[in-house]
DNA sequence: TGAAATGTTGGGGCG
DNA sequence: ACGCCCCAACATTTC
């Protein structure tokens, strides 16, 4: 049998349902289709992660033929050239990956072509897990409560073994995508911080279990450190599934080299990217409104200067600055840091949550949909259970806690790397002489803040005043 | 997965 | 010695 396997948010080999199932029925192809409304940064590791992946499936004779279009045109399309007698696919959860989906099915369905899809992005089924009340659970910990407790995770899938077949379909080559930047290279630096494709994925989770997890808790808070897995932009590529992290961890667990507590912290944080999925599956409309109605009504207020000077790093609060220039050379942002940026942007400059999340959806090499929609929502406080809005966190308390010697603001500051630990989180409260010392003029190296503390703090509360019943 | 404001307590200085 | 006040230090409430 013959089987046209469509690759999405998936781009491994091992572990991939779609490909297994194909494989032990046969010989197969492969194709991708570029998605519209990629990021930037997304595209970049797109790039990467099909070269890498096309080089992998070439080893067995299996092509990654490249269309652009239609899925519901092109795919049915290729199945009819490449005369297979199936085509199968991952399910992509989130609205427009399912309506995606829904629209070949009913093509394929039509053209009498055989087809499945599978799931092989998370372990849990979203349309199969409800509350006591037969809805969708809305909190989190009740929502990861009830999956450790009731879902069995089957074992990951035997490496497949893959054959090609011969065809002479031609499709795109990947270079004239022109997925990469090309004047300014903005992405100069990133393969100094990554590596994309299935083996960095694996290299990733071997070396945080090894090494990292056992300090996880507490650890990953701080920025300077590196204690996080960085997995992040390789799970929305689908380079890695959620299910080998989950058996990689419980193996740990379990021959007692990864800490239980700290092992089950972190599954709890690929709980919360299931979580997000499950939400947009559940709430679709979350991609672009606010979960809680009331914040409908929101003042938000547009702020061209702040969210220019929050987009380049000059905010004038260190740790907002440092992480919003991590972001931009490196396409990621330490998770802490994410919160605190987050909270500045949507509660001292009023913006909305909308407007961090299209930047982020373009900086972020991990820019995943309900990531990126469920994380903005919890921080600007109209989530599902979000942080509640008069939760405010303050920039200097936050970095005096979090990144106290200045270790992570002065890594991308520079301008600041002579200031003391003392004034590091608040430079405006540096003496004349201290300033000169360290070579810092503000209002000329290095910003005053943007927006005073105290004001921004009762700015947003008393809009928040505006939407309260 | 906060922070600030407000309330309470208890030790010590001081008349 | 006593009462009063001040104010850390901690706890609670509020945003």
């Amino acid at each position: 049998m013959k089987t046209l396997v469509w690759l999405r948010e998936d781009l491994r080999i091992e572990d991939n349902a779609a490909l297994h199932f194909a494989a032990a029925n046969g010989s197969l192809q492969a194709v991708y289709v570029l998605p519209e409304g990629l990021g930037e940064a997304s595209r970049w590791w797109l790039h990467h992660s099909l070269s890498s992946l096309a080089q992998s499936l070439e080893s067995d004779g299996v092509d990654l033929i490249l269309k652009t279009g239609r899925v519901s045109h092109v795919i049915p399309k290729l199945a009819r050239k490449l005369d297979v007698d199936q085509v199968v696919w991952n399910r992509v959860y989130s609205p427009s990956g399912m309506e995606i989906g829904r629209e070949l099915k009913e093509q394929l369905n039509n053209d009498e072509m055989p087809n499945r899809s599978f799931n092989a992005q998370l372990l849990i089924e979203p349309g199969k897990v409800f509350n006591k009340q037969g809805g969708p659970f809305k909190v989190f910990t009740p929502f990861w409560r009830h999956c450790v407790q009731t879902m069995r995770i089957d074992e990951c899938l035997q490496t497949p073994e893959l054959e090609g077949f011969s065809h002479s379909v031609r499709g795109d080559e990947l270079d004239d995508w022109g997925l990469l930047p090309t004047k300014p290279n903005w992405a100069n630096h990133f393969p100094d911080h990554w590596s994309p494709g299935e083996e960095g994925a694996h290299k990733g989770l071997r070396s945080f279990l090894a090494a990292k997890v056992n300090a996880y808790n507490g650890g990953r808070d701080f920025p300077a450190q590196d204690n996080t897995s960085k997995l992040s932009p390789h799970l929305a590529f689908g380079e890695i599934g959620p299910r080998q992290i989950w058996h990689a961890t419980q193996e740990g667990i379990n021959g007692g080299w990864v800490d239980a507590e700290h092992g089950r912290k972190f599954l709890s944080e690929i709980g919360w990217r299931e979580f997000a999925r499950y939400l947009l599956v559940h709430f679709p409309h979350l991609v672009r409104d606010p979960f809680n109605a009331r914040f409908s009504e929101f003042p938000w207020q547009d702020q061209p200067k702040l969210v220019s000077a929050w987009q380049r790093g000059q905010t004038g609060y260190p740790i907002v600055d440092a992480g919003m220039r991590e972001l931009w050379q490196t396409g990621y942002m330490h998770n802490r840091v994410r919160m605190i940026v987050a909270s500045f942007l949507t509660k001292h400059c009023l913006t909305h949550w909308q407007v961090g999340m299209d930047w982020f959806w373009d900086t972020l090499l991990d820019a995943d949909i309900g990531n990126n929609t469920a994380s903005w929502q919890w921080a600007a406080g109209c989530g599902a259970d979000a942080a509640p809005y008069f939760r405010i966190f303050n920039p200097i308390l936050q970095g005096e806690k979090f990144d106290k010697q200045g270790e992570y603001i002065k890594r991308w500051v520079p301008e600041l790397g002579k200031l003391s630990a003392k004034y590091i989180n608040k430079p405006w409260e540096a003496g004349a002489n201290e300033l000169d010392q360290a070579q810092i003029k503000l209002g000329s190296t290095y910003p005053y803040p943007i927006v005073d503390h105290k004001q921004g703090r009762e700015g947003a509360l008393a809009a928040y005043q505006q939407i309260k019943k």
